[in-house]
DNA sequence: CGGCGCTGAATAATCAGACAAATGCGTTGA
DNA sequence: TCAACGCATTTGTCTGATTATTCAGCGCCG
């Protein structure tokens, strides 16, 4: 995010490269200017007329980025009186791109402690469902996700999309969606921001043995053998990601936000 | 929602009564049309200017409304191909007001069920870090909360919100934003807003005892104690709310989405 | 003295119409 | 057969004006 004039605190202005929806661009530098507390909970933003013309765009596309952070409770507008930021305790922290935006500034420790117990819980949990309710094809598919994984390894690409299918074939197996939905924000947002940031030679140690521990107890039909397996694996990402967060001190990184 | 004519899917108009944001009152009307399953995933919506002019409302409000679509996940516009609804799993199931939307229209089984499911996850769990994590004042509070609710019973709306402030105050406890945020999200969507629709003579048998059960484990710091007598609590109340939903049909009635 | 309605100004909300950018698709040429 | 081009379509952006809301201040009345 550069900013032309001290004053600004979030005036990206729009792209001049290529193209990139404006409003999605503004949605997103302002979505992590709230979020990084640069605009605080319960001040007013200077007036749409006044931050259009500062980030050198129209009203329109202005107004359309504030609806999408109104969208994730991050705003709040009312005539007369502004759009004001909510506070923290309406955002819809559980929102992909907040999270997203999140860990694009520096995440409190609050927030990512609560997401690793929140991941804690869930996945868990997920597991033991799944171990209760998957069928053949999905044992089947999982079985060659890890294949994959273990083929490629975690360094590479191929590695980590194999690893996202494993975990992704588990909460399908669940069938139960808001469960599905919330796993792979949280595990988005969390985990795979991070972890995969350390440097080659500070990699996990081998995954694939927690991972088949998962899947043998999955497919064992096994719930509480599935849950123990998973929270052991997941503690041991949970570890790594925690070592990758101190040593960098942020994720850094500005990704592309879904939106827009 | 009042169509004018049978082809008309979403096409509520702009109310002429008192005034109600337009922007906000189309992202509601389309969303329910959206998760009510009214448009299809993959299908493409009419071209801005046509809804627009279907809606009788400018341009300029029909896409503030897709923005906020667009913001929790529904659709994705393109240039020349249009808005589309976005496959379910791309959905924030999480976002309150997708969850609204959803219990104002027939909510799935599976997503009910999957709501309990998550709920009975969350809502223990939250009350045995809240037995490890409360402070004096919180729990102070949470009498006050049981004792206002005992004195004027769920059948009233001082009741009612004593029994909310209750469970608030045990969320804040835990000092785990993601975790408020999503149990005040999933308690909001599923279960006041079915429960206490029941009829008087059909209310859940005295909750105190079972709430008192609760408090008291928090009070002696036990988490495993509190983590049991919330989940007995939880399975009551999901009883009622499944016997309730399965008399109605639905939720039925229309509340004011948060958005706009 | 206190509450209540009126008035005015500030701001978001809506509208209308034009132009720009992107992109899917058919056409055309090698 | 296929790649490059151009066209039509649709969203994206811009401009400027008008409308609706609502807060704050003031005066009136009880």
């Amino acid at each position: 995010m550069v900013s032309r004039r001290s004053e600004d605190r979030a005036a990206p202005a729009r792209q001049s490269k290529s193209s990139a929806r404006i409003h999605g661009a503004i949605a997103h530098d302002l979505g992590v200017a709230i979020v990084s507390g640069q605009y605080k909970p319960g001040e007013i933003l200077p007036t749409e007329i006044e931050f259009s013309e500062r980030l050198k765009v129209s009203r329109s596309a202005y107004r359309e980025a504030v609806r999408t952070l109104a969208a994730k409770g991050l705003v709040e507008s009312r005539p007369k009186t502004g759009t004001r930021v909510t506070p923290g305790t309406r955002w819809n922290l559980l929102d992909p791109d907040v999270l997203a935006w999140f860990f694009e500034a520096e995440p409190s420790p609050e927030l990512v402690n609560g997401l690793f117990e929140l991941r804690l819980i869930i996945e868990p949990t997920a597991a033991a469902f799944a171990a209760e309710r998957r069928d053949a094809q999905q044992l089947t598919r999982m079985r060659e996700a890890l294949m994959r994984m273990e083929r490629h390894t975690v360094a590479t690409p191929e590695g980590r999309d194999a690893d996202r299918e494993f975990h992704a074939i588990i909460l399908e197996a669940t069938g139960n969606p808001p469960l599905i939905c919330l796993a792979s924000t949280i595990g988005a947002g969390v985990h795979w921001t991070t972890i995969y940031k350390a440097r080659k030679d500070e990699l996990p140690r081998d995954p694939m043995p927690a991972h088949w521990k998962v899947f043998d107890a999955i497919a064992a039909g096994g719930p509480d053998d599935a849950r123990s397996a998973m929270e052991a694996l997941v503690r041991a990402a949970l570890r790594d990601t925690a070592r990758a967060l101190k040593r960098t001190g942020h994720s850094g990184q500005p990704r592309q936000a879904r939106t827009g």
